[in-house]
DNA sequence: AGGATCTCGTTGCACTTGCAATGAAAGCGC
DNA sequence: GCGCTTTCATTGCAAGTGCAACGAGATCCT
C-alpha cells in the first residue's frame, strides 16, 4: 500500500488526531462509557437519568426547566429522563400551585436510598481518574475551565 | 410523626460541575455541534460522516476495519455512515480482490472536490480555537493526551 | 480435503434522540 | 376583560444508534 496513484490535486494536510472537537469527543465518549456500564449494571439507570438523579440530590425541589439549565441538558431529555425515573419509582412529580405550568420533581425515599449509594461510587470514580491522571489531571481541568467558561 | 425525613438526611455531597466525565462530556457536545451545524447546513453531512471523509482524505483507499480502528466508530457506524456518503455520490466502494471480505473505499472525485473546501474550514476551525483558548490550549491538550493515551 | 472457527461488513430490531408541534397556563398590552 | 405572545412540559414522528445475529469469505487444524 506504499506506491498509491497519487490524486488529481493535493488536498490539504489534515490530521485528524490533532482536532480538539475529535479529541474531546473520544475522550468524553471514553470515560462516560465507562461510567454508563456501570450505572446500568448496577442501578439500572442512563446517563440522562443519573445527571437528574444527581441534580435532584444536590438540589431538592426542582422544575424541568430549572434541571434543563444548569445540567446541559435538552428539556425534552429532561422530561423524558424524567417519566422514566417516575416509572421506576425513584422520583416524583408534583404540580406547582404558585404556577401550575411548572412541575415539581423530587426523589422519593427509594430513590434518596438509591442516591446514598450512588454517589460514594461517583466520587470514587473521580478520584481513581485523578489518580491516574496524576499530573494531567489539573491540566485538564484548567482547559476545560476555559473551554466551558466562554460565554458563546 | 415518624416518616417526616429531612430532605438533607444523609446524601454526600457532590458536584456535579466539578465532576471530569461530565465536564468532559459537555465540553465535547459543545465543541461538536457548533461543527456539526456548519457541516450540515454547509455540506449536508453528520460527524460520523464527516470522519469517515477526513480519513479517507488522508489515507486514500481502506476498509471498513481500518476506519473502524483509527477514528473511533464502530464497524457499524462506519458502514452506515459509507453507504450515506456512497448514496451521496461523495465516495466509492470496490471489492478488494485479494481478500473478497474487505471492501476498499475512496473519495469519488465529486468528494475530493468537497474535502478540498471542508478541510480548510476545519483547519481555520482549530485554529480560532486555539486562539480563543489561548494558553489554556496547551493545558487541555496535554490532559487530553493523557487520558486518551491510557491504554485501559 | 472439509468441517470448525474466525474475520469482515451489513442489517433487523428495539431503543434513543432531535426537531417541531402541541396544549395548558401565565403574562402582556390595550 | 380579551386577544396575543411567551413559557413550560410533553409527545408524535422521523432519523440515528447500539446490539446481536447473519452470510460470505478466509483461515486453521487434523
Amino acid at each position: 500500500m506504499d506506491d498509491e496513484v497519487p490524486p488529481e490535486f493535493e488536498l490539504p494536510e489534515f490530521d485528524l488526531y490533532g482536532f480538539t472537537p475529535y479529541r474531546l469527543a473520544v475522550a468524553a465518549k471514553r470515560t462516560s462509557e465507562e461510567l454508563a456500564r456501570l450505572y446500568r449494571a448496577r442501578f439500572g439507570i442512563t446517563i440522562p437519568e443519573w445527571r437528574v438523579l444527581v441534580h435532584l440530590a444536590h438540589s431538592g425541589k426542582v422544575s424541568v426547566r430549572d434541571i434543563e439549565a444548569r445540567v446541559a441538558m435538552e428539556k425534552y431529555e429532561v422530561s423524558r429522563a424524567a417519566k422514566r425515573l417516575r416509572e421506576s419509582g425513584l422520583i416524583e412529580r408534583k404540580e406547582n400551585p404558585e404556577d401550575r405550568r411548572l412541575v415539581v420533581l423530587s426523589l422519593t425515599p427509594k430513590g434518596r436510598e438509591m442516591m446514598a449509594e450512588l454517589l460514594p461510587l461517583a466520587k470514587a470514580h473521580q478520584a481513581r481518574l485523578e489518580a491516574r491522571l496524576g499530573e494531567a489531571f489539573a491540566e485538564l481541568e484548567a482547559g476545560l475551565e476555559a473551554l466551558l467558561n466562554e460565554t458563546n
